[in-house]
DNA sequence: AATAAAACGGAATCAGCCTCCGCATAAATA
DNA sequence: TATTTATGCGGAGGCTGATTCCGTTTTATT
């Protein structure tokens, strides 16, 4: 006896259990991709990725459809560390001490190549979806901190987050030089100050 | 009667005029590329910039040897001109209006896709050689700007001209909403205000 | 006009992208 | 536990574009 007729389509209610190979190649995947384009920027071969990751190409491809949802997949991974570090400092910080803590947090994430640097560009504000319609993590992050600040006075009632975030993108392309912690300072230290009100 | 024993190497002293039509083909080739990058991003077909030129791919890479540096020769003929504009801004407003005015331009210029905004990144602060060694004409461009408008008094002495174009480019990368411009004076606004002699 | 350096172009090689489909396997069912 | 079936696997294959190589053509020079 079945359940119901199983000719008809019934999918809202059968969902079945995801395949645990599914999931555990997909995590593979994930990982290595991170490893590869961490070193060899955006355009590292998803043919090699898959290899290391010991599945097929077609695997890779069922998983992220396109190159561009491998690296909103690895992306999202990450950004969801740094919008716990947001609420974190929140809470046990004041709120421009807040902000600008995460701030330094961000450049530091981003220029340590935990996130793909080249590939952000083609994702935070470039041609990719991440951006259209859905906020990130990160800004939601930041604006937090930001209506916070502004709350308490600390900020300029009429500056938008989303600036501060551009600029901090851009501040993250150097990786060059032994100094960039020491621009990133300052250049943080550059917009808070910036962003003060005008008194 | 020959001038020297031309079997031997004379390379100081003969200078053959380059050739024509290998100009001709440099320009077209230039052209063609920016025209190409911009509208189809960084990635764009060789082979088809190469054909619309109307030359061979062996002439393009014997021009060219990578896309790296077809980038760069496009990137580098655009920014001259940004460096034009900066001695002409000096030499007509106060410094700190300079300094505004030109970093609006720089935004502006990129953002309105004169430059390859996704480019910019391989090459502003990337893996790209252009920074390493020779310093950009944009970067002579905005560092003069600075120490001007610090010998002035209006800007604090710590401030680093890197710092602010960092911020700049990063801005540039929006091309998201109608208000890009808004959202740029803003960013504008802040680093100048944050910029400023702590008094 | 003759010469040789410089540049040309495209054929050929090669690498990486992406699709498609028969096979394997884990979840659901009995 | 045995069976069924959806779901996922992976690699072969077609394709596009990158890059090299070399015989031919063009140009500056004598």
């Amino acid at each position: 006896m079945q359940k119901f007729s199983m000719t008809a389509k019934n999918p809202p209610t059968t969902t079945r259990k995801p395949r645990t190979d599914a999931l555990r190649n997909r995590l593979r995947i994930l990982e290595v991709a991170k490893a590869a384009f961490t070193r060899q920027g955006a355009n590292a071969s998803l043919e090699e990725i898959a290899k290391q990751a010991g599945v097929g190409p077609g695997t890779l491809y069922r998983h992220f459809p396109t190159r561009d949802a491998l690296i909103e997949g690895v992306y999202r991974n990450e950004v969801e560390k740094l919008a716990e570090a947001a609420t974190y400092f929140a809470e046990k910080m004041s709120p421009i001490d807040a902000l600008r803590a995460w701030m330094m947090l961000l450049v530091e994430y981003i220029a340590a190549k935990h996130i793909i640097a080249p590939a952000l560009n083609t994702i935070a504000g470039g041609a990719s979806r991440l951006h259209e319609g859905s906020r990130t993590f990160i800004h939601a992050a930041i604006d937090g901190l930001v209506k916070r600040a502004k709350k308490s006075g600390d900020l300029r009632r009429d500056l938008h987050a989303d600036d501060l975030l551009r600029a901090l993108i851009g501040a993250s392309h150097m990786g060059s030089g032994a100094d960039w912690q020491q621009s990133a300072r300052r250049l943080v230290d550059i917009l808070i100050a910036g962003s003060r009100p005008l008194k």
